[in-house]
DNA sequence: CTTGTGTTTAACAAAATAGTTAAACAATAT
DNA sequence: ATATTGTTTAACTATTTTGTTAAACACAAG
């Protein structure tokens, strides 16, 4: 009954390696990363990594498989509530920004390894479920509520998620020449956009003067 | 004099490498792509692309650079002039819309690299010399003149450069989802993005009244 | 106590890649 | 004709990384 001996590392012990292969993947990419760095950042033995999983690829699908299962249902999950539209759209960027602010190498880390390699979407995309349609559609009619009769909701979708995501896939970049590499200054600026993007949308969406009285 | 010895061969054969270079550096990352990769891409030997570059990280960092230096003035090139602001902001779309069209591995390239090195980014952007704040001040002064007084320029800026750049960093994925794969379908929504992005622009300045009609 | 599972250590094999070197060859220029 | 430069071929070294194997060890459960 030692508190710290091999109680539940058995089962401990995956989670673990899960964990660590989660966070050198996302850091260092697939290609960047090794096995030896996942093993030590998840304090075990490389042979103990091949002996839960037998290779680099299997882990990686693992891991891939089980971030896009995180990321693609917050990408949808607000625009199937049934708030009003400018809710709605607070709450995806305000989720957006939860989950980014947890794990801010999330889009370059998925981004970098579809780009690459295409291929491994086919599979995870059916396997995660979500149809675009019924988002799409609500969008729509949203918009023409608004009076905007013209416009594809797939750009307005595209506007958004370019608006959230951009500050984190072009960080290092944007903080460096825009913030002077102030980093608390663009955490700040990270937090703000939770308001300013709904604001900015709103501008559109009902013109400057309704939007500032 | 044959047509196809040797005359113009070795002043072309540098361009020729730094040609390979970047689009296999480009499409495979620096970690994916091989020196052979590259040097068969130039159709030429390996050995003589250590002859040229020494090493692997002398040519990257060649490329690295080139690529910057090409990308960066775009940024910033439309916002310099005097033309209205929504005329700026037409033209920062086609302008990007243009080199993205030719290089549409661009931005996730330089995404990935800055992200996982961010310090290679110190030395070039001092090179490339841009002042960032000539163009926020400016867009601060135009966003005051449509009534917008509270808004950091940076969140224009980073909403703009986010409405324009997402479709190519996220397009496998975008293209799946939203257009079943159909590829001439996102080529289409890629230009038609030349016109919704400053309208959706405009009907946050001015609202949908006056922008409608 | 013995058995089985998780874990470590150590050593090894196999493959990919980077980088180097030497020799031969081709074309050009002096 | 000879010297020079660009280019190829071939062979080689060194390094990194993946993946495997065997032996020993720890602990928990039967």
């Amino acid at each position: 009954m030692e508190p710290d001996k091999k109680e539940d590392l058995e089962p401990g012990t995956e989670r673990k390696i899960l964990e660590a292969a989660g966070k050198v993947f996302m850091m260092k990419g697939r290609l960047g990363a090794s096995m030896q760095d996942i093993a030590d950042e998840a304090g075990i033995n490389r042979t103990l990594l091949h002996y839960y999983f037998r290779n680099k690829e299997k882990l990686f699908d693992t891991i891939f498989a089980k971030v896009l299962a995180t990321a693609f249902p917050t990408i949808v999950k607000a625009f199937m509530s049934d708030q009003p539209f400018l809710e709605k759209i607070k709450m995806f960027v305000d989720t957006w920004t939860d989950l980014l602010k947890e794990n801010p190498y999330l889009p370059v880390f998925v981004i970098q390894e579809i780009s690459l390699n295409p291929d491994r979407l086919a599979g995870i995309i059916q396997h995660v479920g979500l149809d675009p349609d019924v988002a799409m559609k609500g969008i729509t009619k949203e918009l023409e509520s608004y009076g905007i009769v013209d416009m594809d909701p797939r750009h307005m979708f595209a506007n958004i998620l370019g608006m959230v995501i951009f500050p984190y896939i072009g960080r290092p970049l944007f903080q460096k020449v825009a913030f002077r590499d102030d980093k608390e200054a663009y955490e700040q600026f990270l937090e703000d956009r939770r308001e300013q993007i709904p604001r900015f949308i709103k501008l559109a969406l009902q013109g400057p003067d309704q939007g500032e009285k």
